[in-house]
DNA sequence: ATAAACCTTACTTTAAGGGGAAGGTAAAAT
DNA sequence: ATTTTACCTTCCCCTTAAAGTAAGGTTTAT
């Protein structure tokens, strides 16, 4: 099929799938006199995979070595997991830095008037020394 | 005070100090015959105050229009706040995505047996239909 | 025959700088 | 006085993961 139907059949857009075989993370073999790139169902399962990684917040080149584990009869789930749990590490850091943070401002915010006057304790705790 | 002291002062890089220059957020005057620019302590002030804006999670459109106020004598603090607030509710959507993420990662790892053999209910997940 | 729908490569843009080259200047050490 | 070292300048490329657009080739429908 083109890159169209593939690009349907796997929801991601068609910029997002020709992207991905510029990169060589699902690549189509080549159909030669056209020039069009010809997916097979295969290809379509691996951008599907792949869409479905992103989604997870999973990073391209992470996606490209899930892929080399999905594809690889011989591999251990052991691998798969050591990179899922440190994903999650990374994103248990991240959700502390944004909880952080979110006090931080709701306390500024808690104590700002919100009116017509210039007094304004968020511009004061941003121009502190 | 030449961009160096600058940097030092309000604790960002010689490279941000100057990209701030150049994008006009923070622009001193020019040294004519040196070429070197020229931070006077007013300029330090908005620096660190943009440091402070960017490390709270301000894009840089966003501090451009938090130093504005800043700048401005007639500002209301209801305006600050207001931004404050839609930053709290962006903050808030991204909490509640990484959470969800997190929660459907660690369920697949923990079902996960992580051994040595292929089967794993993580690359299951994935490679769903 | 022509228009539409689809495909191609190639270039530019995004956010917020970081890295490094090539070269000018200033201050300190010899 | 000269050289070394420390700063400073502009300019260009790199990063993520595509999206936008241009210019042009192909295929299908009317």
């Amino acid at each position: 099929m083109n890159i169209g139907k593939a690009s349907k059949l796997s929801d991601l857009t068609v910029k997002t799938v020709r992207y991905y075989a510029n990169i060589e993370l699902v690549k189509p073999k080549q159909s030669n006199f056209t020039g069009y790139r010809e997916y097979s169902e295969e290809d379509v399962l691996k951008l599907k995979f792949v869409g479905k990684a992103r989604k997870f917040n999973f990073s391209i080149e992470e996606c490209r070595e899930l892929l080399s584990l999905y594809e690889n009869e011989n591999r251990s789930s052991k691998e798969v997991k050591k990179i899922t749990l440190e994903k999650i590490c990374e994103i248990d850091k991240k959700l502390k830095e944004l909880k952080d943070l979110r006090n931080e401002l709701s306390y500024l915010a808690n104590n700002c008037h919100g009116d017509d006057k210039p007094n304004c304790p968020i511009l004061d705790a941003f121009s502190q020394k």
